[in-house]
DNA sequence: CGTCCAGGTCTAC
DNA sequence: GGTAGACCTGGACGC
């Protein structure tokens, strides 16, 4: 078994918690990532360029340490390189938090987040992380886990010496692997329903160049145009946009949606719902960062404080 | 059984 | 530009 250790730390130096970094989204629990709460492990299967995809799992190691242990023959120098790129994607290492805690710090109800709160699970790919939110809409959670346990089990590459059957040891589709899918896959299988056509096209756009959802990434690109392009895909609206911008570091939008209007009203021990522009006004002084600050708002408690 | 609706989006006015 | 209606699926409900 190899294994190696990778520095919880942000750029400017700020402590990250690995237990609530893997806790900070529903979809690391999404295949082909796999969550233990309570160990506060993750599993994943991800690509590795030029090879198989691995399978890893990350949990704590020494003090300020993730300890990452990679399944299957031992790998070479080349891909612990790239899978220790991807897997600092996947803990959203290289994204610089310490202003979101300077005003954090001054706001009572959110300053426990200064201890490495925030920072959120990330897919390898923007696509990944694309298709899962469309997998979110309109659809319950059990739906949700049904499509995309399907697109991985179905279309995802084995892992070296993943087992055969299951999703587990698949890394996600290729956008060339979900386009070439049959549409009856998406409708009898996959149970997408009217988004079959949405995620086929979507495949088939990002697979012949069509769009670069990784070109989204580009920091300098301003918000609003990464908006734009967003809502230029299919199957993508206004929560989906907001929701994959989240993934993108970009969280000058707040998640509005039929979970987290009601969950801040409840935290807020708010009788009356609490409109829209009410939680922008509490969460305006965090500026670009006012959606993090409400996400965080929302999940503390799935996390025990310790 | 039928209706409603979930971490919405698209099309047609 | 803003607003109804339709839309796949599958649980949760009320009758």
């Amino acid at each position: 078994m190899t294994s190696f250790d990778i520095p919880l730390r942000g750029p400017a130096g700020e402590p990250v918690d690995l237990r609530r970094t893997l806790a900070s989204h529903g979809t690391a629990s999404l295949p082909p990532m796999l969550l233990d709460e309570v160990a506060g492990t993750l599993e994943v299967t991800v690509p590795v360029p030029g090879g198989r995809p691995r399978t890893v799992h990350i949990g704590a190691g020494r003090p300020g340490r993730a300890r990452v242990e990679v399944r299957g023959r031992a790998p070479g120098g080349r891909a612990i390189a790239s899978l220790t790129e991807t897997l600092r994607r996947i803990l959203n290492l290289e994204e610089d938090l310490s202003g979101f805690y300077a005003v954090a710090a001054t706001d009572p109800e959110l300053a426990w987040v200064t201890t490495g709160a925030g920072r959120m699970v990330h897919a390898p790919t923007v696509f990944e992380d694309v298709v899962k939110t469309v997998c979110t809409t309109n659809c319950s959670w059990s739906l949700t886990t049904k499509m995309v346990t399907a697109l991985v089990e179905h279309l995802g590459e084995p892992a070296a010496g993943a087992l055969a059957e299951g999703w587990r040891g698949r890394a996600f589709p290729t956008p060339e692997a979900m386009a070439q899918a049959d549409p009856t896959f998406y409708r009898d299988v996959a149970r997408a329903g009217y988004r079959g056509p949405y995620l086929r096209s979507l495949a088939q756009m990002v697979a012949d160049g069509t769009v670069d959802l990784e070109a989204l990434r580009e920091p300098a690109l301003p918000d609003e145009d990464v908006e734009e392009r967003l809502l230029a895909l299919p199957g993508l609206g206004p929560y989906a946009a907001a929701h994959v911008m989240l993934t993108l570091g970009r969280y000058g939008r707040l998640i509005l949606d039929s979970w987290t209007r009601p969950t801040y009203a409840r935290l807020r021990r708010s009788r009356r719902a609490v409109s829209d522009a009410g939680i922008a006004r509490r969460f305006r002084r965090y500026g670009p960062h006012a959606g993090l600050a409400f996400w965080c708002y929302l999940t503390r408690d799935w996390v025990e404080e310790g």
